[in-house]
DNA sequence: TTGTACGCGTTATCAC
DNA sequence: GTGATAACGCGTACAA
């Protein structure tokens, strides 16, 4: 007994055979109670706990199920004031899971890094939520030939070949395009300008083709290509303000691609003496909490993060229940919150 | 080949033995070239991923860490401006893990709630690591048997018999003192009193002793019960400023259990007219991130949580290299974070 | 109601 | 360098 009791251990110590124990944890079968009672004395005394694997090889499933997110702080150890915007997609995802009686396995892993890593959640899952830009599409297409893979936040069939994969995504485009009509519309804006994420981001890129339709909606002249290229931080976001700041006229509105950049580019712009919103409007994308607690508040379009887990887990239940169903795209409304960053008043709720 | 490729589907398909294609996936052995390609070959074709149950089985480990987690909204889903103070332990284990070649797997419970769900985590990890408050100790003590365990910002032997868990910590008292002295010895003030959170909680209680001992060394006089009590939420926080209006003349001072009845003391307060810090001064505990963008901001101690995650994880790995080794606890430090709520100017650091 | 015995998909230990 | 084969610990027919 030096080493981790098994249903062989716990049988002899109750002096029944191994199917009982079996029985007596499953709770499926029946046990007269004394016999159960000498079992579960025996476990007690034992630490007996059932092994995982052996359970599951022989189950032919995990009741796990595996989520990937990218890894954007790399290897250092960060200083506690960074929140991430998946953060809520785990939580929303383990929820989701828990009340299916699945835990859930999570790795973090950078694009095309750590493949040993993703393959071992993989292996050891029911299904897989992979998170966009986290995993190379190919192998993703190879996980799905033997558990259903559900992408977040990714440009469905972008790179794919073979079809297999189920996707989230968010109305990227319908928000750009709300965000962008609010501007013109609410608040008489006809200098707009749309500050980009990085050249090759989907998201980015759909967000921006949301503002060029407001544009054109409207009567407004529409730009072939962002005006400002930013890379969805806050650093990003304050150089594209440096870049403003000596161009000269700066336009009235900025259309950013998500929260950090307007971040950036508010702090930046403000610092050099312009005032938000009545020199430059500003909005964001995504709806990180941070945007609502600045002064002023950060106009923008709320991404349904929880949302996005449980839909994942939803998505999956249904392509085990059917694995030959053609591949799905769920795509999920957003919330335009428009607050001061745009003109509007400070709301009057509360800071908490 | 209805179902899930194995082993010997690929080392039929390859012409070799399964020996062989496991010696190609390891690629700890050597396995001629030619060979070599049309395992891998074969694997492509048939999607082949490995059964981590049957790996682990047969390895006697799994490479997996498991984490559980109090879960604070119960069933229902959140409405997305929630931001746990244990997000930041989970990503700071996941990536210690990482680096270890671990993957994490985690599961949320109310306490003595999802026996079942704690126990498969169990059954399914090479160690567990368990936030104070989410599993009944004598669960953790019977896991304890099978693999290491290790507690998070739990009261160390706090209802524990068998002596086997491995404690991380941090320094309450200590945090609570500071706070405390600074108030007095910096701001002078005298009539301070202590916003207590649930009466059952050790964390509350390690800090309203760290605060009497500030008291005491200062020469002040010392309560020997809190004067008022929240239960840890904003809410909660929001009944204590009404008690307190109620009560006629108020503390000039509050030393709040944590940030978030911090929170709501000071915004029903200043609902109230008064003004923060100059009628009352008001501190917090834990360091989320929204006190550092309130106005005003909040002052506070800091928890190194993305730190609690590590280093769960070392420990985790010490008792497995030495199983026999006595229980030990890791007491952190925490940082005394002085704001503005208190009475500091506000700190020149931008908001983001 | 309880016991026996086989299979689940790997890894590892032998021989070849 | 490669191929048989025995564990690993648990479900689960099937038999008793």
């Amino acid at each position: 007994m030096g080493s981790t009791p098994t249903v062989y251990d716990v049988a002899e110590r109750a002096g029944v055979s191994t199917a009982t124990v079996s029985r007596v944890l499953s709770g499926r079968n029946p046990v007269l109670s004394p016999t159960r009672e000498k079992v579960l004395a025996a476990i007690a005394e034992l630490g007996y706990v059932p092994s995982g694997a052996a359970k599951d090889l022989a189950a032919r499933r995990t009741g796990v199920l595996g989520l990937c997110f990218p890894d954007l702080v790399g290897d250092q150890d960060i200083q506690g004031d960074a929140t991430y915007w998946y953060d809520e997609v785990i939580r929303g995802m383990e929820r989701a899971a828990r009340r299916s009686g699945y835990a859930v396995m999570i790795a973090a892993s950078h694009e095309s890094d750590d493949i040993d890593l993703v393959l071992g959640v993989a292996g050891r899952s029911d299904g897989l939520v992979v998170l966009a830009h986290t995993v190379p599409v190919p192998m993703l297409e190879h996980i799905a030939m033997r558990i259903p893979v559900v992408m977040l936040a990714a440009q469905p069939g972008l790179g794919e070949v073979a079809h297999v994969l189920d996707h989230v995504s968010v109305a990227n485009e319908t928000g750009a395009y709300e965000v962008t009509a609010h501007l013109i519309n609410r608040h008489d804006h006809d200098r707009i300008a749309f500050v980009a994420g990085p050249p090759e981001s989907p998201d980015s890129f759909r967000r921006f083709a949301g503002f060029r339709r407001a544009l054109d909606a409207c009567g407004l002249p529409v730009p072939s290509r962002p005006e400002f290229h930013g890379d969805f931080t806050t650093v990003g976001g304050r150089r594209v303000a440096e870049q403003i700041l000596a161009e000269g006229t700066p336009p009235r509105a900025l259309v950013c691609a998500n929260d950090q950049t307007a971040i950036g580019v508010m702090k930046a712009l403000e610092r050099a003496g312009l005032r938000v919103p009545e020199d430059v409007a500003i909005t964001g994308f995504d709806g990180i909490q941070l945007g609502e607690h600045l002064r002023p508040s950060l106009t923008t379009v709320v991404q349904p993060m929880s949302r996005l887990g449980t839909m994942a887990v939803d998505l999956l239940k249904q392509r085990m229940a059917d694995p030959k169903a053609p591949s799905r795209t769920v795509e999920l409304p957003v919330r335009f919150e428009p607050r001061a960053s745009c003109g509007c008043s400070e709301a009057a709720r509360p800071a908490a």
